[in-house]
RNA sequence: GCGCCUGUAGCUCAGUCGGAUAGAGCGAAUGCCUUCUAAGCAUUAGGUCGCAGGUUCGAUUCCUGCCAGGCGCGCCA
């Protein structure tokens, strides 16, 4: 887990360019309304956004067209107002700002001064694997609940979307400053694990499996390794075996999934047991919980949540008239468990073939008395589908029915797989072409960002051998006025708003399209923008601080590949 | 029928808490290695942002309706 943000990293968010620039142009608005040439709220917070053209400067806001109707002005009238006290109060030098313009209709577009802009570079280096985190979500204590498949069979396709994602997401948040916590739940009671161990007996003894059983080819295998580890199963009763099969099977499957996460670089700090919901009354706890909050109510012998209070479709059984507990019922008492355990958020990841589950999960909440718009979250994934030879590959000899986990991985690697996964926002159904992400070039989004950090390494070792320094004590941002250069030093320093976003919004896949936008700017850096000294050149000052700047460069991308759990490598 | 998601370049997709001339990769055409990794870079070409209304200084982005596709609507788990 990630600590919060240290004492630097805060000094850092304060003294960056973007915030100096925003705390001008808010305190040169304030000066203006307080001196009543402009009736109008002053924002709680100036919005800065960096212009698609290059040409707008490094920072532009749309503050004065903001604010235009309010003070019953034109948009213009009021970005000249701002740019005059800007001016004026002197208030331009100390925030590092070299030009002003007001354009278009009232944009207000700032340069940064050469010095000022690459000074995030320097920074960079000093908070080195922390740079981009933050404590924007310090006050969260996050439950992540992903994967969490039935223990019965390999993780396929769907599954696998989540564990990177997912993983992802955890990391992305923690860099965001929330206490976070990875779980899998395990659904290891109910129906699903007697047909599970039913399948693997018939197996054993040489009968046809249930109709409604599982068919892949791992059933045998695990049949053949309980039968030898324990041929006494053999003998017992059908009930007895049945069970005895299930619960070793269980065991060697959640093994086998555990293995195969691990190899993903998915890690979970809690594997937690439906069944284990059940024990020590816990269940009935939180159903006293719910009922405390009345939104309980017994109907046809059975005992329902009445969520349709809180906008579901209909209400949902939770003890079934024949006694025995719902699947729902986990649902109610593993939320009331995550509450209990001190999170004040729940973020659950689920396919999109259960997306009619997010109404009563949120319901769920409601019902235990919180607010489901706070303290739950429900993400959905949409459907991966794995393309080979221009046809969709749909069976999987292992799993009997789709692609698993452990075959994706042995097609395209685990970096290729993981990244794949994550650059696609998950409300979007998504295709993973097999022959393009065992493809060495561009086309592969993932070699190509892993391939800017391996150039860069590959500078930095002919640096060092040409004896040229660099580092914060050989930087001089000054020197670094190249139109290359401020677009690479600019992208950098965009890296920590990016975490940000994509923590916020739940989104890792940002963090992904940044690596890639800042690889192709240090690729076309690196092709007009010559680092180290030619022939028999001299090496000069601004190969250092080229050779710097590369190495900021570098480090943000290391950042960014590990908020994703793919490996930035040094040589390729 | 009801609900959720999607519709952007020939293809695969970004972008959307409203902002200036809508982006990237591939595919097509043409250039750049006797000097740092060519797994790279540059130029050209390509668009009714599904359709129609609405909200306003401004809509691909927000709202409504429609069209098309995907998925879901159990006292299953």
């Amino acid at each position: 887990m990630v600590k919060a943000a240290t004492g630097s990293l805060a000094q850092m968010s304060e003294s960056s360019a973007q915030t100096l620039v925003q705390t001008a142009l808010l305190s040169a608005l304030n000066r203006v309304i307080a001196a009543g040439e402009l009736t109008a709220p002053l924002p709680t917070e100036i919005n800065l956004d960096r212009p698609k053209n290059r040409e707008h400067g490094d920072y532009a806001t749309s503050v004065a067209l903001a604010l235009a109707k309010s003070a019953g002005m034109q948009p213009r009238a009021v970005a000249e107002l701002i740019v005059k006290s800007l001016t004026e109060n002197d208030l331009l030098t100390a925030a590092g700002i070299s030009k002003v313009e007001i354009a278009g209709p009232g944009f207000i577009n700032i340069t940064l001064d050469t010095a000022s802009q690459g000074a995030v570079v320097i920074e960079i280096l000093k908070n080195a694997k922390k740079f981009g985190h933050g404590k924007w979500l310090s006050d969260k204590k996050i439950n992540l609940e992903f994967v969490s498949a039935n223990p019965t069979g390999p993780l396929h396709l769907g599954h696998t979307r989540w564990a990177a994602v997912g993983d992802a997401l955890g990391r992305v948040l923690s860099a965001a400053g929330a206490d976070v916590i990875r779980e899998f739940y395990i659904n290891d009671r109910g129906n699903q694990m007697d047909l599970f161990g039913a399948s693997i007996r018939a197996v054993a003894i040489g009968k046809d499996r249930p109709e409604d059983g599982y068919h892949g080819e791992y059933i045998a295998d695990l049949a053949a390794e309980i039968s030898k580890s324990n041929p006494e199963f053999l003998k017992l009763s059908e009930d007895e075996a049945i069970a005895a099969f299930r619960d070793a099977g269980y065991k060697l499957q959640l093994k086998q999934q555990q293995s195969v996460l691990d190899n993903f670089g998915t890690h979970f700090d809690i594997w937690f047991s439906e069944k284990s919901l059940y024990e020590k009354d816990f269940f009935h706890h939180s159903l006293e919980k719910l009922k405390s909050q009345g939104h309980v109510f017994e109907s046809e012998n059975a005992t329902w949540l009445r969520t349709t209070d809180f906008g579901d479709d209909k209400d949902r059984v939770i003890i079934k008239s024949d006694g025995s507990f719902a699947y729902f019922a986990s649902d109610t008492a593993y939320y009331v468990n995550k509450r209990e355990r001190g999170f004040n958020l729940c973020i659950y990841m689920v396919g999109a073939d259960h997306h009619g589950y997010v109404g009563r999960l949120k319901a769920i909440a409601a019902c235990a008395g919180d607010d489901p718009e706070i303290n739950i979250e429900v993400l959905i994934g949409q459907m991966v589908k794995i393309m080979e030879g221009g046809e969709e590959l749909k069976l999987s000899k292992r799993a009997g029915t789709i692609i698993t986990l452990e075959e994706l991985v042995e097609k395209v690697g685990v970096d290729a797989a993981r990244y794949t996964l994550i650059r696609y926002p998950t409300d979007t159904p998504m295709v993973m072409d097999v022959d393009l992400l065992r493809k060495n070039t561009n086309e592969n989004p993932v070699y190509y960002v892993q391939y800017a950090h391996a150039r860069i390494c590959a500078v930095l070792r002919n640096a060092k051998e040409f004896g040229i320094k660099y580092g914060a004590d050989a930087y001089q941002a000054a020197l670094l006025s190249h139109e290359r250069e401020r677009e690479l030093i600019g992208l950098l320093a965009e890296f920590p708003r990016v975490v940000q976003g994509a923590a916020e919004m739940r989104e890792p896949h940002r963090v992904a399209r940044y690596a890639e936008e800042l690889a192709g700017v240090y690729h076309r850096f690196y092709n007009d923008c010559r680092v180290l000294p030619l022939g028999d050149e001299k090496a000069t000052e601004l190969n250092s601080a080229r050779a710097t700047l590369c190495l900021a460069t570098a480090q943000v991308i290391s950042n960014a590949l590990d908020l994703l759990g793919v490996s930035a490598p040094e040589k390729m």
